[in-house]
DNA sequence: CGACATGTAATGTAGCCGCAATCTTTGGCA
DNA sequence: TGCCAAAGATTGCGGCTACATTACATGTCG
Protein backbone atom coordinates (compact mmCIF):
# COMPACT_ATOMS: atom_id res chain seq x y z
CA UNK A 1 0.00 0.00 0.00
CA UNK A 2 1.21 3.49 -0.65
CA UNK A 3 -0.07 6.46 1.04
CA UNK A 4 0.64 10.51 0.91
CA UNK A 5 0.88 11.87 4.12
CA UNK A 6 0.69 15.99 4.92
CA UNK A 7 1.89 16.36 7.72
CA UNK A 8 3.86 19.59 9.24
CA UNK A 9 4.34 18.24 12.59
CA UNK A 10 8.26 17.03 12.64
CA UNK A 11 7.38 14.10 15.63
CA UNK A 12 4.53 13.31 14.56
CA UNK A 13 5.29 12.58 10.89
CA UNK A 14 8.77 10.72 11.91
CA UNK A 15 6.46 8.67 13.79
CA UNK A 16 3.93 8.14 12.02
CA UNK A 17 6.53 7.19 9.28
CA UNK A 18 7.96 4.50 10.89
CA UNK A 19 5.51 2.88 12.09
CA UNK A 20 3.96 3.02 8.16
CA UNK A 21 7.12 1.81 7.28
CA UNK A 22 7.33 -1.67 9.37
CA UNK A 23 4.06 -2.14 8.17
CA UNK A 24 5.27 -2.17 4.73
CA UNK A 25 3.29 0.80 3.93
CA UNK A 26 5.32 2.89 1.90
CA UNK A 27 4.66 6.99 2.43
CA UNK A 28 5.08 10.03 0.55
CA UNK A 29 5.69 12.71 3.14
CA UNK A 30 5.24 16.42 2.74
CA UNK A 31 4.82 19.00 4.85
CA UNK A 32 2.91 21.98 2.93
CA UNK A 33 -0.11 21.97 1.09
CA UNK A 34 0.99 22.92 -2.36
CA UNK A 35 3.35 19.89 -1.99
CA UNK A 36 0.61 17.93 -1.23
CA UNK A 37 -1.10 18.95 -4.58
CA UNK A 38 1.67 18.62 -6.54
CA UNK A 39 2.61 15.37 -5.45
CA UNK A 40 -1.12 13.89 -5.62
CA UNK A 41 -1.03 14.97 -9.70
CA UNK A 42 2.03 13.15 -10.29
CA UNK A 43 1.89 10.22 -8.11
CA UNK A 44 -0.12 7.54 -7.54
CA UNK A 45 -1.39 6.73 -3.92
CA UNK A 46 -4.24 4.22 -2.03
CA UNK A 47 -5.17 6.75 0.24
CA UNK A 48 -4.23 10.31 0.93
CA UNK A 49 -3.60 10.82 4.93
CA UNK A 50 -3.48 15.13 6.08
CA UNK A 51 -3.57 17.50 8.72
CA UNK A 52 -6.22 20.18 9.11
CA UNK A 53 -3.50 22.88 10.54
CA UNK A 54 -1.05 23.15 8.10
CA UNK A 55 1.74 25.95 7.16
CA UNK A 56 0.43 27.20 4.48
CA UNK A 57 -3.61 26.39 5.07
CA UNK A 58 -6.36 24.63 5.88
CA UNK A 59 -5.98 21.01 5.11
CA UNK A 60 -9.70 20.51 4.09
CA UNK A 61 -9.41 23.49 1.43
CA UNK A 62 -7.14 20.66 -0.08
CA UNK A 63 -9.69 18.12 -0.34
CA UNK A 64 -12.00 20.15 -1.64
CA UNK A 65 -9.66 21.67 -4.05
CA UNK A 66 -8.71 17.76 -4.83
CA UNK A 67 -12.60 16.54 -4.92
CA UNK A 68 -13.72 19.20 -7.10
CA UNK A 69 -11.03 18.24 -9.58
CA UNK A 70 -12.44 14.40 -8.98
CA UNK A 71 -9.62 13.51 -7.29
CA UNK A 72 -10.35 9.58 -6.89
CA UNK A 73 -8.20 8.57 -4.25
CA UNK A 74 -9.83 7.99 -0.38
CA UNK A 75 -8.72 10.84 1.68
CA UNK A 76 -8.40 10.46 5.14
CA UNK A 77 -8.68 13.17 7.68
CA UNK A 78 -5.96 13.90 10.99
CA UNK A 79 -6.90 16.40 13.04
CA UNK A 80 -6.02 17.76 16.70
CA UNK A 81 -9.73 19.14 16.91
CA UNK A 82 -12.00 16.23 18.00
CA UNK A 83 -14.89 18.18 18.47
CA UNK A 84 -18.21 16.69 16.23
CA UNK A 85 -18.48 20.06 14.59
CA UNK A 86 -15.05 19.49 12.73
CA UNK A 87 -16.12 16.27 12.01
CA UNK A 88 -18.63 17.26 10.36
CA UNK A 89 -16.95 19.87 8.60
CA UNK A 90 -14.53 17.02 7.44
CA UNK A 91 -16.97 14.58 6.03
CA UNK A 92 -18.16 17.57 4.39
CA UNK A 93 -15.89 19.12 2.58
CA UNK A 94 -15.27 15.45 0.76
CA UNK A 95 -12.49 13.44 3.21
CA UNK A 96 -13.78 9.90 3.46
CA UNK A 97 -12.70 9.32 7.01
CA UNK A 98 -11.71 11.10 9.86
CA UNK A 99 -9.34 10.16 13.08
CA UNK A 100 -8.80 12.54 16.26
CA UNK A 101 -5.40 12.87 17.49
CA UNK A 102 -3.98 11.31 20.08
CA UNK A 103 -4.72 7.63 18.43
CA UNK A 104 -3.49 4.74 18.47
CA UNK A 105 -1.31 3.52 15.24
CA UNK A 106 -3.36 -0.13 15.09
CA UNK A 107 -6.61 2.16 14.53
CA UNK A 108 -4.71 4.19 11.42
CA UNK A 109 -3.84 1.14 9.88
CA UNK A 110 -7.06 -0.64 10.83
CA UNK A 111 -9.01 2.65 8.68
CA UNK A 112 -6.01 2.67 6.06
CA UNK A 113 -6.55 -1.23 5.11
CA UNK A 114 -10.57 0.16 5.63
CA UNK A 115 -10.32 2.63 2.89
CA UNK A 116 -8.19 0.68 0.55
CA UNK A 117 -10.59 -1.79 0.45
CA UNK A 118 -13.51 0.02 -0.06
CA UNK A 119 -11.76 2.77 -2.02
CA UNK A 120 -13.61 3.91 -5.33
CA UNK A 121 -12.32 0.65 -7.33
CA UNK A 122 -8.81 2.63 -6.91
CA UNK A 123 -6.11 2.92 -9.22
CA UNK A 124 -2.56 1.81 -7.81
CA UNK A 125 -3.69 -2.00 -8.73
CA UNK A 126 -1.21 -1.54 -11.14
CA UNK A 127 2.09 0.59 -12.07
CA UNK A 128 3.01 0.23 -15.28
CA UNK A 129 5.72 0.95 -17.52
CA UNK A 130 6.92 -0.30 -20.38
CA UNK A 131 6.75 -3.53 -20.43
CA UNK A 132 6.96 -3.59 -16.71
CA UNK A 133 3.77 -3.74 -14.30
CA UNK A 134 4.27 -4.10 -10.40
CA UNK A 135 1.14 -4.98 -8.13
CA UNK A 136 2.13 -3.22 -4.92
CA UNK A 137 -0.10 -5.23 -3.14
CA UNK A 138 0.37 -8.71 -4.22
CA UNK A 139 3.71 -7.59 -4.79
CA UNK A 140 3.68 -9.18 -8.27
CA UNK A 141 5.84 -8.13 -10.97
CA UNK A 142 5.35 -8.93 -14.72
CA UNK A 143 7.54 -8.72 -17.30
CA UNK A 144 6.18 -9.25 -20.77
CA UNK A 145 3.34 -10.84 -19.85
CA UNK A 146 4.64 -12.97 -17.25
CA UNK A 147 5.23 -13.11 -13.41
CA UNK A 148 8.78 -12.63 -12.40
CA UNK A 149 9.70 -13.90 -9.14
CA UNK A 150 10.99 -10.80 -7.14
CA UNK A 151 12.81 -11.47 -3.62
CA UNK A 152 11.75 -8.94 -0.81
CA UNK A 153 13.88 -5.93 -1.30
CA UNK A 154 14.62 -6.42 -4.99
CA UNK A 155 11.10 -5.68 -5.55
CA UNK A 156 10.70 -2.70 -3.11
CA UNK A 157 13.84 -1.39 -5.45
CA UNK A 158 12.35 -2.08 -7.89
CA UNK A 159 9.20 -0.99 -7.04
CA UNK A 160 10.27 2.64 -5.90
CA UNK A 161 11.91 3.08 -8.90
CA UNK A 162 8.69 2.46 -10.58
CA UNK A 163 6.87 4.78 -8.67
CA UNK A 164 8.39 7.52 -10.67
CA UNK A 165 9.98 6.44 -13.90
CA UNK A 166 12.04 8.49 -15.94
CA UNK A 167 12.98 10.45 -12.59
CA UNK A 168 15.92 10.39 -10.84
CA UNK A 169 15.41 8.31 -7.16
CA UNK A 170 17.96 9.13 -5.11
CA UNK A 171 19.83 6.68 -3.04
CA UNK A 172 18.98 7.58 0.06
CA UNK A 173 15.34 7.52 -0.98
CA UNK A 174 15.89 4.01 -2.34
CA UNK A 175 17.62 3.21 0.91
CA UNK A 176 14.49 4.67 2.73
CA UNK A 177 12.07 2.65 0.68
CA UNK A 178 14.17 -0.99 1.51
CA UNK A 179 15.10 -0.36 4.78
CA UNK A 180 13.32 -0.08 8.03
CA UNK A 181 15.56 3.30 9.97
CA UNK A 182 17.03 1.46 12.67
CA UNK A 183 18.64 -0.94 9.75
CA UNK A 184 22.09 0.05 9.10
CA UNK A 185 23.60 -0.36 5.54
CA UNK A 186 27.14 -0.26 5.58
CA UNK A 187 28.48 -1.01 1.80
CA UNK A 188 27.23 -1.50 -1.77
CA UNK A 189 24.34 -3.53 -0.94
CA UNK A 190 22.62 -1.19 -2.79
CA UNK A 191 24.24 -1.67 -5.53
CA UNK A 192 23.92 -5.48 -5.55
CA UNK A 193 20.51 -5.42 -5.61
CA UNK A 194 20.49 -3.37 -8.62
CA UNK A 195 22.68 -5.70 -10.26
CA UNK A 196 20.57 -8.69 -9.57
CA UNK A 197 17.44 -6.76 -10.39
CA UNK A 198 19.16 -5.94 -13.82
CA UNK A 199 20.30 -9.29 -14.76
CA UNK A 200 16.35 -10.59 -14.36
CA UNK A 201 14.60 -7.53 -16.30
CA UNK A 202 17.07 -8.35 -19.40
CA UNK A 203 16.49 -11.98 -18.78
CA UNK A 204 12.96 -11.68 -19.25
CA UNK A 205 12.79 -8.74 -21.87
CA UNK A 206 11.99 -6.14 -20.25
CA UNK A 207 11.67 -3.05 -22.36
CA UNK A 208 12.91 -0.51 -19.52
CA UNK A 209 16.55 -0.20 -17.88
CA UNK A 210 17.32 1.12 -14.64
CA UNK A 211 20.10 3.69 -15.27
CA UNK A 212 23.11 4.96 -12.78
CA UNK A 213 23.34 9.10 -12.12
CA UNK A 214 26.47 9.17 -10.77
CA UNK A 215 26.85 11.03 -7.05
CA UNK A 216 22.64 10.90 -6.79
CA UNK A 217 21.21 7.58 -7.44
CA UNK A 218 19.29 5.70 -10.01
CA UNK A 219 15.75 5.85 -12.66
CA UNK A 220 14.12 3.55 -14.38
CA UNK A 221 13.47 4.02 -18.30
CA UNK A 222 12.87 2.96 -21.53
CA UNK A 223 15.13 0.82 -23.23
CA UNK A 224 17.24 2.35 -25.86
CA UNK B 1 -5.32 31.07 -26.64
CA UNK B 2 -4.50 28.16 -29.11
CA UNK B 3 -4.89 24.56 -28.77
CA UNK B 4 -4.37 21.78 -31.05
CA UNK B 5 -7.48 19.80 -31.14
CA UNK B 6 -7.23 15.52 -32.01
CA UNK B 7 -10.83 14.23 -32.73
CA UNK B 8 -12.01 11.83 -34.99
CA UNK B 9 -16.16 12.38 -34.82
CA UNK B 10 -16.65 14.89 -36.90
CA UNK B 11 -19.91 16.10 -34.98
CA UNK B 12 -18.24 16.34 -31.77
CA UNK B 13 -15.38 18.27 -33.67
CA UNK B 14 -17.67 20.20 -35.69
CA UNK B 15 -19.27 21.45 -32.07
CA UNK B 16 -16.21 21.85 -29.86
CA UNK B 17 -14.82 23.55 -32.65
CA UNK B 18 -18.35 26.01 -32.87
CA UNK B 19 -18.15 26.59 -29.01
CA UNK B 20 -14.52 27.22 -28.83
CA UNK B 21 -14.27 29.59 -31.77
CA UNK B 22 -16.80 31.64 -29.83
CA UNK B 23 -14.72 32.17 -27.01
CA UNK B 24 -11.95 33.17 -28.74
CA UNK B 25 -10.16 30.07 -28.81
CA UNK B 26 -8.02 29.27 -31.81
CA UNK B 27 -8.00 25.86 -32.77
CA UNK B 28 -6.28 24.01 -35.11
CA UNK B 29 -8.21 20.43 -36.17
CA UNK B 30 -6.37 17.25 -36.71
CA UNK B 31 -8.08 13.70 -36.84
CA UNK B 32 -4.79 11.32 -36.41
CA UNK B 33 -2.65 10.74 -34.51
CA UNK B 34 0.00 11.01 -37.08
CA UNK B 35 -1.33 14.78 -38.41
CA UNK B 36 -1.28 15.64 -34.72
CA UNK B 37 2.36 14.47 -33.84
CA UNK B 38 3.59 16.71 -36.63
CA UNK B 39 1.35 19.51 -35.86
CA UNK B 40 2.96 19.35 -32.20
CA UNK B 41 6.48 19.50 -33.83
CA UNK B 42 5.72 22.84 -36.10
CA UNK B 43 2.81 24.30 -34.11
CA UNK B 44 2.98 26.25 -30.71
CA UNK B 45 -0.35 25.57 -28.66
CA UNK B 46 -1.04 26.15 -25.33
CA UNK B 47 -2.80 23.00 -24.43
CA UNK B 48 -3.50 20.16 -26.63
CA UNK B 49 -6.89 17.96 -26.67
CA UNK B 50 -7.13 14.87 -27.77
CA UNK B 51 -9.68 11.64 -28.07
CA UNK B 52 -8.55 8.37 -26.76
CA UNK B 53 -9.68 6.38 -29.92
CA UNK B 54 -8.50 6.63 -32.85
CA UNK B 55 -8.51 5.81 -36.51
CA UNK B 56 -4.73 5.41 -36.28
CA UNK B 57 -4.56 4.19 -32.86
CA UNK B 58 -4.76 4.69 -29.00
CA UNK B 59 -4.25 8.48 -28.36
CA UNK B 60 -2.22 7.64 -24.65
CA UNK B 61 -0.16 6.26 -27.00
CA UNK B 62 0.76 9.80 -28.45
CA UNK B 63 0.92 11.17 -25.37
CA UNK B 64 3.41 8.89 -24.05
CA UNK B 65 5.45 9.11 -27.31
CA UNK B 66 5.02 13.16 -26.27
CA UNK B 67 5.76 12.68 -22.92
CA UNK B 68 9.02 10.83 -23.92
CA UNK B 69 10.29 13.63 -25.99
CA UNK B 70 9.57 16.32 -23.45
CA UNK B 71 6.77 17.68 -25.40
CA UNK B 72 6.09 20.39 -22.56
CA UNK B 73 2.72 21.46 -23.83
CA UNK B 74 -0.15 20.54 -21.47
CA UNK B 75 -1.75 17.94 -22.60
CA UNK B 76 -6.22 17.49 -21.60
CA UNK B 77 -7.69 13.64 -22.65
CA UNK B 78 -11.15 13.56 -23.40
CA UNK B 79 -12.74 9.98 -23.70
CA UNK B 80 -16.54 8.22 -23.59
CA UNK B 81 -14.37 5.68 -20.85
CA UNK B 82 -15.15 7.55 -17.80
CA UNK B 83 -14.36 4.51 -15.35
CA UNK B 84 -11.56 5.47 -13.06
CA UNK B 85 -9.05 2.93 -14.22
CA UNK B 86 -9.28 4.70 -17.84
CA UNK B 87 -8.54 7.55 -16.28
CA UNK B 88 -5.77 7.09 -13.97
CA UNK B 89 -4.26 5.03 -17.08
CA UNK B 90 -4.28 8.99 -18.76
CA UNK B 91 -3.21 10.63 -16.02
CA UNK B 92 -0.21 7.74 -15.89
CA UNK B 93 0.84 8.09 -19.36
CA UNK B 94 1.54 11.40 -18.93
CA UNK B 95 -1.52 13.52 -19.78
CA UNK B 96 -2.64 16.28 -17.28
CA UNK B 97 -6.18 16.61 -17.40
CA UNK B 98 -8.66 13.82 -18.61
CA UNK B 99 -12.55 14.74 -19.41
CA UNK B 100 -15.16 12.12 -19.59
CA UNK B 101 -18.07 12.62 -22.12
CA UNK B 102 -20.17 13.97 -22.22
CA UNK B 103 -19.35 16.93 -20.45
CA UNK B 104 -20.60 20.85 -20.89
CA UNK B 105 -18.73 22.73 -22.98
CA UNK B 106 -17.96 24.92 -20.20
CA UNK B 107 -16.43 22.75 -17.94
CA UNK B 108 -13.75 21.93 -20.89
CA UNK B 109 -13.51 25.41 -21.20
CA UNK B 110 -12.69 25.90 -17.56
CA UNK B 111 -10.29 23.35 -17.96
CA UNK B 112 -8.50 24.78 -20.75
CA UNK B 113 -8.09 28.16 -18.43
CA UNK B 114 -7.01 25.84 -15.48
CA UNK B 115 -4.28 23.93 -17.74
CA UNK B 116 -2.91 27.19 -18.89
CA UNK B 117 -2.83 28.94 -16.32
CA UNK B 118 -0.71 26.21 -14.67
CA UNK B 119 1.01 25.99 -17.89
CA UNK B 120 4.22 27.65 -17.04
CA UNK B 121 4.56 25.43 -13.76
CA UNK B 122 4.15 22.24 -16.54
CA UNK B 123 7.19 24.10 -18.57
CA UNK B 124 9.05 24.58 -15.18
CA UNK B 125 9.38 21.17 -15.02
CA UNK B 126 11.26 21.74 -18.34
CA UNK B 127 13.47 24.46 -19.41
CA UNK B 128 12.83 24.84 -22.65
CA UNK B 129 14.81 27.12 -25.03
CA UNK B 130 14.39 26.76 -28.79
CA UNK B 131 14.72 23.38 -29.68
CA UNK B 132 16.08 22.35 -26.23
CA UNK B 133 14.81 20.95 -23.36
CA UNK B 134 15.90 20.22 -20.11
CA UNK B 135 14.62 18.05 -17.65
CA UNK B 136 15.75 19.20 -14.17
CA UNK B 137 13.62 15.73 -12.56
CA UNK B 138 15.98 13.05 -14.85
CA UNK B 139 18.93 15.04 -15.75
CA UNK B 140 17.52 14.65 -19.40
CA UNK B 141 18.24 16.72 -22.27
CA UNK B 142 16.43 16.46 -25.60
CA UNK B 143 17.33 18.26 -28.65
CA UNK B 144 15.38 18.38 -31.73
CA UNK B 145 13.36 15.84 -29.97
CA UNK B 146 15.52 13.01 -29.66
CA UNK B 147 17.05 12.71 -25.96
CA UNK B 148 20.96 13.72 -25.76
CA UNK B 149 23.04 12.26 -23.70
CA UNK B 150 25.57 14.53 -21.58
CA UNK B 151 27.87 13.97 -18.29
CA UNK B 152 27.25 15.22 -15.06
CA UNK B 153 29.46 18.20 -15.25
CA UNK B 154 28.05 19.44 -18.52
CA UNK B 155 24.88 18.89 -17.79
CA UNK B 156 24.86 20.87 -14.84
CA UNK B 157 27.03 23.73 -16.60
CA UNK B 158 24.00 23.64 -19.82
CA UNK B 159 21.14 23.70 -16.93
CA UNK B 160 22.15 26.71 -15.46
CA UNK B 161 22.77 28.08 -18.71
CA UNK B 162 19.30 26.91 -19.73
CA UNK B 163 17.78 28.50 -16.30
CA UNK B 164 18.91 32.38 -17.72
CA UNK B 165 18.67 31.96 -21.64
CA UNK B 166 19.69 34.82 -23.37
CA UNK B 167 21.46 35.96 -20.10
CA UNK B 168 24.91 36.37 -19.11
CA UNK B 169 26.06 33.87 -16.31
CA UNK B 170 29.00 34.66 -15.14
CA UNK B 171 32.06 32.41 -14.84
CA UNK B 172 31.67 32.79 -10.63
CA UNK B 173 27.85 31.39 -11.10
CA UNK B 174 28.74 28.64 -13.02
CA UNK B 175 31.44 27.00 -11.06
CA UNK B 176 29.26 27.26 -7.98
CA UNK B 177 26.60 25.83 -10.02
CA UNK B 178 28.78 22.53 -11.26
CA UNK B 179 31.30 22.66 -8.20
CA UNK B 180 31.21 21.66 -4.49
CA UNK B 181 32.31 24.33 -2.47
CA UNK B 182 35.42 22.56 -0.89
CA UNK B 183 36.39 21.49 -4.83
CA UNK B 184 38.76 23.79 -5.81
CA UNK B 185 39.58 24.56 -9.73
CA UNK B 186 43.06 24.93 -11.26
CA UNK B 187 42.64 26.00 -14.90
CA UNK B 188 40.26 26.03 -17.67
CA UNK B 189 38.61 23.24 -16.71
CA UNK B 190 35.16 25.52 -17.61
CA UNK B 191 36.32 26.26 -20.89
CA UNK B 192 36.59 22.25 -21.77
CA UNK B 193 33.02 21.69 -20.77
CA UNK B 194 31.40 24.51 -22.94
CA UNK B 195 33.75 23.17 -25.72
CA UNK B 196 32.64 19.98 -25.43
CA UNK B 197 28.85 20.86 -24.66
CA UNK B 198 28.68 22.88 -28.21
CA UNK B 199 30.24 19.67 -29.76
CA UNK B 200 27.13 18.03 -29.07
CA UNK B 201 24.84 21.13 -29.45
CA UNK B 202 25.92 21.39 -33.24
CA UNK B 203 26.28 17.72 -33.51
CA UNK B 204 22.50 17.54 -32.50
CA UNK B 205 21.00 20.49 -34.76
CA UNK B 206 20.43 22.76 -31.57
CA UNK B 207 19.07 25.70 -32.62
CA UNK B 208 20.65 27.42 -29.62
CA UNK B 209 24.92 28.35 -29.13
CA UNK B 210 26.89 29.42 -26.56
CA UNK B 211 28.77 32.76 -26.85
CA UNK B 212 31.52 33.87 -24.58
CA UNK B 213 31.09 37.22 -23.17
CA UNK B 214 35.00 37.94 -22.99
CA UNK B 215 36.09 38.55 -19.27
CA UNK B 216 32.28 37.90 -17.78
CA UNK B 217 30.92 34.64 -18.50
CA UNK B 218 28.54 32.81 -21.47
CA UNK B 219 25.09 32.91 -22.41
CA UNK B 220 23.02 30.13 -24.25
CA UNK B 221 20.98 32.09 -27.24
CA UNK B 222 19.26 31.24 -30.64
CA UNK B 223 21.42 30.28 -33.09
CA UNK B 224 22.59 32.79 -35.56
C1' DC C 1 19.46 -29.94 6.08
C1' DG C 2 18.73 -27.49 1.78
C1' DA C 3 17.27 -23.59 -0.71
C1' DC C 4 17.18 -18.98 -0.99
C1' DA C 5 17.86 -14.19 0.43
C1' DT C 6 20.97 -10.72 1.35
C1' DG C 7 24.93 -8.17 3.30
C1' DT C 8 29.89 -7.85 2.53
C1' DA C 9 34.05 -7.61 0.20
C1' DA C 10 37.14 -8.10 -3.68
C1' DT C 11 37.87 -7.13 -8.15
C1' DG C 12 36.89 -5.27 -12.65
C1' DT C 13 35.71 -1.38 -15.56
C1' DA C 14 34.03 2.51 -17.87
C1' DG C 15 34.04 7.06 -18.60
C1' DC C 16 34.21 11.53 -16.48
C1' DC C 17 36.92 15.25 -15.88
C1' DG C 18 40.86 18.02 -14.90
C1' DC C 19 45.08 19.28 -16.92
C1' DA C 20 48.07 21.20 -20.09
C1' DA C 21 49.64 22.04 -24.63
C1' DT C 22 48.42 24.30 -28.65
C1' DC C 23 45.71 26.98 -31.64
C1' DT C 24 42.33 30.85 -32.49
C1' DT C 25 39.96 35.03 -31.50
C1' DT C 26 39.42 39.41 -29.55
C1' DG C 27 40.17 44.04 -28.32
C1' DG C 28 43.30 47.75 -26.94
C1' DC C 29 46.47 50.90 -28.60
C1' DA C 30 49.49 53.46 -31.38
C1' DT D 1 45.23 49.50 -39.88
C1' DG D 2 48.48 46.34 -37.84
C1' DC D 3 50.46 44.22 -33.80
C1' DC D 4 50.41 42.03 -29.49
C1' DA D 5 48.98 40.25 -25.30
C1' DA D 6 45.43 38.14 -23.10
C1' DA D 7 41.23 35.44 -23.20
C1' DG D 8 39.03 31.83 -25.07
C1' DA D 9 38.64 27.26 -27.77
C1' DT D 10 39.93 22.79 -28.67
C1' DT D 11 41.74 18.30 -27.99
C1' DG D 12 44.42 14.19 -26.30
C1' DC D 13 45.85 12.03 -22.25
C1' DG D 14 45.76 9.76 -17.92
C1' DG D 15 44.25 9.22 -13.22
C1' DC D 16 40.64 8.67 -10.35
C1' DT D 17 36.36 7.01 -8.58
C1' DA D 18 31.81 5.72 -8.50
C1' DC D 19 29.50 2.05 -10.20
C1' DA D 20 29.07 -3.11 -11.75
C1' DT D 21 29.63 -7.64 -11.05
C1' DT D 22 30.67 -11.75 -8.92
C1' DA D 23 31.73 -14.82 -5.28
C1' DC D 24 31.19 -15.92 -0.66
C1' DA D 25 29.53 -16.02 4.11
C1' DT D 26 25.86 -15.59 6.98
C1' DG D 27 21.23 -15.84 8.20
C1' DT D 28 16.53 -17.60 7.86
C1' DC D 29 12.75 -20.42 7.04
C1' DG D 30 10.63 -24.59 5.47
Amino acid sequence: MRILLLEDEPEMARALLEALRRRDVLADHVRTIADADAMARVGTYDVLVLDRRLPDGEGLDLVAALRQRKYPVPILVLTALGSIDHRVDGLDSGADDYLAKPFAIEELLARLRALQRRGPAISDKYLNFGNLSVDPRSNEISIAGSVVEFPRREYLVLEALMRRPNRIVTRSNLIEAVYALEDEIGSNALDAHISRIRKKLVQAGAAAEIRAVRNIGYLIRAKA
